[in-house]
DNA sequence: AGATTATTGACCTTTCCTGACCTTCTATTA
DNA sequence: TAATAGAAGGTCAGGAAAGGTCAATAATCT
């Protein structure tokens, strides 16, 4: 509990915690300094405690003036983008579910109109029929990105 | 977002944005002299942030009364985006170009944030890296059935 | 002891910035 | 009028400044 992976994790989710526009930047050398550490032990600190599953998305940006940036996912009302997403861990989505799935989060206001229909005209995937082989893992793969996405708390 | 090269895009922007003509000139060393910096510097920012897919376009001349000239691409009337649009796309489209012509979409105000950010998070995962071969084609076919779908008029 | 988790360091990729040298255009002048 | 000097902008390669990856080792847990 006192390593420095955790006391990193805690110092982040300190500062995540307070901002209120959703997300943090910050140099990744810097920070590394700040803690007398290596620079790859940042990404350590962000590949096991940052990952989508625990709620938070990492952006960052090489070469001059690059950055890391740490967005913190919401619960979605009541945790719907969550509890969705679970369900779709491992699985194939057919077309007739994804629709419905969409169908669902329209119902419940977590997506707009034209969000929903953007998301169908994707997941309905009649461009690429018989191209691709596996379009039900896709498909899958492709509403856990959106799902987390809807979740981001800097687009509120 | 500190950076040299990122300040200059600032500037050139800003000023982009008041004037009522479409364009802006201006002289290279003149600009590079304002922010103490070398004149192919101006070039880069040029080369990398002021693209036909960003929705610029540059036209220059040298040698005496040379000069730099940025105009601004605006998508049109009625429903003439698509065209452009679909024009920029081809048959190909890279992730890098589709996260230009994404934010293109978002300045002109033609999608929010979060469509962006959906649009993006789509097309540029890396989800499919590998097991599909011509991701590249693939990308501009959904890029297309989403400005399709944008333009619907049920939607608004 | 064996398995998992943490830490480090060497090496890689991307982005930015500079400077040396090149090309084009205008104006002047022999 | 032809040559030429000077005043733009263009190109490209190299170095610097970020962040990324991976494998070897150390520490900790069961």
């Amino acid at each position: 509990m006192g390593n420095l992976a955790d006391r990193i994790e805690e110092y982040l989710k300190q500062i995540l915690e307070k901002t209120t526009e959703g997300y943090i930047v910050l140099q990744r050398s810097e920070l590394a300094g700040e803690f007398e550490c290596v620079p790859s032990q940042i990404n350590y600190v962000l590949d096991t405690r940052f990952t989508v599953e625990r709620g938070y998305l990492v952006e960052s940006r090489r070469g001059g003036g690059g950055y890391l940036r740490i967005i913190r996912l919401g619960l979605g009302i009541e945790g719907q983008y969550q509890q969705v997403m679970r369900q779709l861990i491992g699985e194939h989505l057919s077309r007739d579910r994804s629709n419905a799935l969409v169908n669902r989060l329209l119902d419940e206001e977590l997506v707009t109109i034209r969000e929903a229909a953007l998301i169908k005209s994707i997941l309905s995937g009649n461009n690429l029929a018989g191209e691709f082989r596996d379009w039900d893992t896709l498909r899958a793969s492709l509403m856990k990105d959106i799902l987390t996405t809807l979740s981001r708390d800097d687009l509120v």
